[in-house]
RNA sequence: GUCCCCAUCGUCUAGUGGCCUAGGACAUCGCCCUUUCACGGCGAAAGCACGGGUUCGACUCCCGUUGGGGACGCCA
């Protein structure tokens, strides 16, 4: 299992209860890009060893969710579950070596001890007790079939130091450190020496892992010295902090992958924004394909202070990925979305791709996520639609408007050849003329008429786009619409 | 409460003692382009938390204060 000499292999521990956040696919990122970038190894395993919390569905949800970022991992998915007898030997290794003993000390009694601690301003850490318990005590209690947990013995004094990757010298005084439960009475060991037994036989050599488990990273330390086994490199990188600068979780809405999935963020773009929190490439480049990202990417340039999930500028680097995207490849995304709002059917999107497709494109340059599209363009489906409020108010303001939208309607209705852009701006710049007044009074209720709103794109490629047809039946329903509007 | 960590524009960041009159990006605000919106172009406003040292010289090094974050489970 350990017979990666000299390679780098790396591991995203996920415990599935609950969806991917943001801040785990970060982790994940980066160890994936560190894992790449060294032509390592990237592994998962799954700790689940909290069949309470554990789900398959939450497997199978944070699975899906590292496909859809498009990180592949090497090798079989490690399940924690499936391996506790592993873990229970080498506890049980530990206590042969004298380095671990049981402890019958109750919840209660361990709680009422924290307590007390607390209250006296002093850290809190196990008194030993049951270190010192003579054979016959133990036999007593065991007889009693009083439940036992195994502690690892830490040393009693001393410093504990590592030199983390991104943190520098990290060091932590012993007696901080109590003797930790490292097996339950239920027989099941706990989660930090679970993982040190699994990154030791999975040849580990780099845990690049939330700072949230600095503290964890002392205590594991002194399993990894216990065993007499060299503890691989640990890069702690900074947490991801919601607008409230708190720890990133539920109550800050949108944490999920699968939230900005359906916000209608495109993964590249989520990959390449969480990427860019808490690590840059020291140029000025913000833009980067994954493969840019694997050519770039240290963990010595990773930052130290904890960055805050800006979701606007997520939304921002969306647009640009969605603009630069091949029209055929959007449209494939788009469709969906389209579909969902119940604008157009998967039958009529494949019947009709090439138009589309022109849609897609006009479209793309003003739209900020997937989600834009049924909103901004929903005039290409439906004449269902009202005029915007701002808009009618503005453009439908006298009866005068509904007369040039009537000459307007006369013009394009004789365009018997063809109703192409150059055509259709031609007819109308030149009813200006004739009328006297700007174009741009005839455009905007045009606009208003034919889409219902105030803004999007120009109004003569919209125009050929839409068609003849629907061109004139519209002005026809907004000449009636203003007309109704002023009779007296 | 105890321990650990962090500190550059509102936000993400560049910056490793003189290149800084602190650079870029998002957001904001102007102007230009333009039928609108968006894009694009140009420009503005906005920051080294504070106080001590060290040094000829500190955003950069040290100490303290303040502020922020995290960890303190027979959860992971």
């Amino acid at each position: 299992m350990s017979d990666n000499k000299g390679e780098v292999v790396v591991r995203m521990a996920p415990s599935p209860t609950g969806y991917l956040h943001v801040g785990s696919a970060r982790t994940a990122i980066f160890n994936y890009l560190f894992a790449r970038h060294h032509g390592g190894k990237f592994i998962i395993r799954m700790e689940d060893t909290d069949t309470e919390r554990s789900s398959e569905e939450m497997t199978t949800a944070i699975l899906d969710a590292l496909r859809w970022l498009n990180i592949d991992w090497d090798g079989e998915i490690f399940h924690q579950s499936q391996r506790f007898d592993i873990y229970r030997q080498y506890a049980e290794k530990l206590y042969e070596m004298g380095k671990a003993y049981y402890c019958y000390c109750s919840p209660d009694e361990l709680d009422a001890k924290r307590k007390q601690a607390q209250a006296e301003r002093r850290p809190y850490r196990y008194d030993r007790k049951c270190l010192h318990l003579t054979r016959e005590e133990k036999q007593k209690l065991d007889d009693a079939g009083v439940p036992k947990a195994l502690r690892i013995k830490t040393p009693l004094e001393g410093i504990g130091s590592f030199n983390d990757i991104v943190y520098g010298e990290l060091t932590r005084d012993f007696t901080e450190l109590d003797d930790w439960i490292i097996m339950r009475s239920n027989r099941k060991c706990t989660y930090n020496f679970s993982c040190v037994v699994d990154d030791h036989l999975m040849g580990i050599t780099h845990i690049i892992r939330g700072n949230d488990h600095i503290t964890n990273t002392f205590k594991q330390i002194t399993v990894y010295n216990a065993f007499g086994w060299e503890p691989p490199k640990f890069a702690h990188i900074p947490l991801i902090l919601g607008k409230d600068r708190h720890k990133i979780s539920k109550r800050h809405g949108a944490v999920s992958v699968t939230d900005y999935k359906k916000k209608g963020i495109l993964p590249e773009a989520l990959f390449n924004f969480l990427a860019l929190l808490g690590w840059s490439p020291g140029d000025e480049r913000e833009i980067m394909g994954r493969e840019e990202l694997i050519k770039a990417f240290s963990l010595k340039r990773v930052s130290a202070t904890n960055p805050i999930f800006d979701s606007v500028k997520l939304e921002w680097m969306n647009s640009e990925y969605i603009r630069r995207m091949d029209d055929n490849e959007l449209l494939d995304k788009v469709r969906w979305v389209l579909i969902d709002a119940g604008l157009t059917t998967r039958l009529s999107v494949e019947s009709h791709w090439h138009y589309m497709l022109k849609i897609v494109a006009l479209m793309k340059e003003r739209v900020r996520t997937l989600n834009d599209f049924p909103r901004l363009a929903r005039f290409f489906f439906t004449d269902n639609f009202d005029y915007d409020e701002k808009g009618d108010k503005k453009h439908f303001k006298t009866p005068e408007v509904a007369d040039r939208l009537n000459a307007l309607r006369d013009k394009l209705s004789g365009l018997n050849k063809t109703f192409e852009i150059n055509e259709i701006e031609k007819a109308v710049r030149g009813l200006a003329e004739k009328l006297n007044i700007k174009p741009a009074l005839l455009i905007h209720p045009t606009r208003l008429a034919l889409t219902g709103l105030t803004f999007g794109p120009g109004l003569f490629e919209l125009m050929e786009l839409l068609g003849k047809e629907k061109c004139l039946s519209r002005l026809d329903r907004a000449i009636d619409y203003i007309k109704n509007k002023f009779r007296t």
